[in-house]
DNA sequence: GCCACGCTTCGGTCATGGCCGAAGCATCGG
DNA sequence: CCGATGCTTCGGCCATGACCGAAGCGTGGC
């Protein structure tokens, strides 16, 4: 007999994201921003003591974190490990049936660009990581990636500094299927950080109560001159 | 609100594998080889009407798959996509709460060396990484890999074309947290066809009923002289 | 042909847990 | 201080689904 012990845990934490509402919750907060309860109620499409359970069972569970602010109480994914996870039941999910819907009307603003958890993806976050992949900064193999000299280099010309934190098992530079694209785009903790970047920056915008990200003049300019994407690539959909 | 079709998916999966008979099923289906499905009732914990139902909904979700074989139906895990989420929940829960179980007696072995789904795990698997890592035949940087154009040479020579078979999207080089030595090893199809090739060229042998693994006599010389582990880590552990 | 074996289908029992409304605490604003 | 807001706890309802025993269908062996 196999150890059932293990069995048992990997359970216990898949029960916890097999419920329709919490893992409307978990998807909510792919987005990487923290939410409030109420904000969770709603995307959950529950009451708020139902809302409410769930989250203690999440935060238990360690998949979440809370933290008071006032009357408030704000949610957000554990770890990046959570949101892989996540990712990848996703991914397992539409490896079935082939559901592939259609267009939606804000599907568009979606597919041009948004976030995935802590990173970039969509339209420019695919365009992204092969210019990156082209000019030799990165290396993609499969689903691995590795920074090249030229890389590092580059990234920290960029303002990213990739060798000061090696203080989590993170991957740097990790890709993730995306959805919409059906290629590969930049994850782990590189994509993160161009994220973030970008965002110092003023080069993308996050839009109020979504995951759709908006490229503004500045990244329109900033993402041509320095990554070499086509200005049209970045312009939003018609 | 954010699409609620995509959690509903990933809710869908995730409740498959969060019931604690089916994921005592998948667990011991972990070890890559296909079973019967007594042999899973037995796993389980159930009865034989319980599993066969269990089994049907597995499949139909499509995470196992089915074959028949006259009065057998053998059971396996549909991909290493599946073998690769069960491994992340199982890390997942083991976050949580610190329960390491001190040091089980039939453990031994497992801790030795076990297959992890279609690799090799425990004790020789992370020698055997961290000697492929200082030949500098791999590249590990956290948990992404790349095989070096002489760790190509070297797996050609050993009878591994990495070149032949891309029609996967599986990643090449991958490395898996192990349980037992809380270290990395090599998982991916690299890791697969490792095993593979060891198997056949009868340096382990898969123990009856187990995970665990044995290193033949042939195994010890071949593993210390082609990868250059020191012989005692080949010993099973007394 | 028969029985043994492996697995599935059926019918019925029972517990888990998701859900809501009402009420209870906090915190903030006036 | 009082009401409004955000969130949680409580009690009770109800559906889902996990489980087993008995019986049904294949396949293989004697």
């Amino acid at each position: 007999m196999t150890n059932q012990a293990t069995g048992l845990s990997i359970a216990t934490v898949a029960a916890l994201i097999g419920d329709v509402a919490r893992s409307n919750i978990l998807h909510a907060l792919m987005g990487g921003k923290a939410l409030t309860a109420t904000e969770l109620a709603h995307h959950a499409g529950v009451s708020a003591p139902t809302t409410s359970g769930h989250l203690a069972r999440l935060v238990d569970g360690k998949l979440v974190l809370m933290e008071k602010q006032g009357r408030h109480r704000y949610f957000r994914l554990a770890s990046p490990a959570v949101a892989e996870i996540l990712e990848g039941l996703g991914n397992l999910a539409a490896a079935g049936p082939a559901r592939h819907r259609p267009t939606g009307p804000k599907d568009l603003a979606m597919r041009h660009a948004r976030t995935c958890y802590d990173h970039m993806a969509g339209r420019i976050a695919v365009a992204l990581t092969d210019s990156l992949t082209e000019r030799g900064l990165i290396i993609i193999e499969d689903r691995s990636g590795l920074v090249t000299d030229d890389g590092r280099r580059f990234f920290a010309g960029f303002g990213i500094d990739l060798e000061s934190k090696p203080r989590t098992a993170r991957p740097l530079c990790r890709t993730c299927l995306d959805w919409s694209e059906r290629r590969m785009h930049l994850g782990g903790r590189l994509g993160a950080s161009l994220l973030a970047r970008s965002i110092e920056r003023g080069w993308v915008r996050t839009i109020r109560d979504s995951r759709a990200l908006e490229v503004t003049r500045a990244g329109e300019r900033g993402f041509t001159e320095t990554f070499g994407i086509a200005s049209e690539m970045l312009r939003p959909p018609r």
